[in-house]
DNA sequence: AAACTGACTAATA
DNA sequence: CTATTAGCCAGTT
């Protein structure tokens, strides 16, 4: 692949991880998706390593498919990216995950018509015989 | 230049 | 839940 694709690449990633509106997070998976770059989600994770910092991207809000913040070399790091999405607004359960049902950006679906699933929480089942 | 090394994911077992 | 396998690609050694 040449250099200039390999830009063109970079560059869509970081347009579209810009694009992540506050308060919201999208998997690296998904991030490689809506850049063109469908079954390369390692390498979105490589593009965010590679970012300058120069640029105003919101590498933060890029977590895995776990919801979970993924974990690099400096721990420190890690903290930082979670410290940063929880003053945006978005919830660490107990293990350090977030809920992607709940915090994931759908883009195109700017104005998502409000489908009521039912919240209510299955009510304590008993056990199975 | 071949081998290593990673901010990943989905499918199986 | 953990482990393993395979697909993927760039920057370093």
């Amino acid at each position: 692949m040449s250099q200039s694709a390999r830009h063109e690449n970079y560059r869509r990633i970081y347009a579209v991880v810009k694009k992540i509106p506050r308060g919201k997070v999208v998997t690296y998976g998904q991030v490689a998706d809506l850049a063109g770059l469908e079954g390369h989600a390692r390498q979105v994770g490589y593009a965010l390593h590679a970012t300058p910092d120069e640029l105003d991207i919101p590498w933060q809000r890029v977590i895995n498919a776990k919801g979970e913040v993924s974990p690099r070399a400096e721990p420190m790091v890690e903290d930082l990216q979670r410290s940063l999405l929880e003053a945006e607004g978005v919830v660490f359960d107990l293990h350090g995950r977030v809920d992607l049902d709940r915090f994931r950006w759908r883009p195109g679906l700017s104005s998502k018509p409000a489908r009521k699933k039912s919240k209510r929480k299955p009510a304590a089942r008993r056990r199975k015989p």
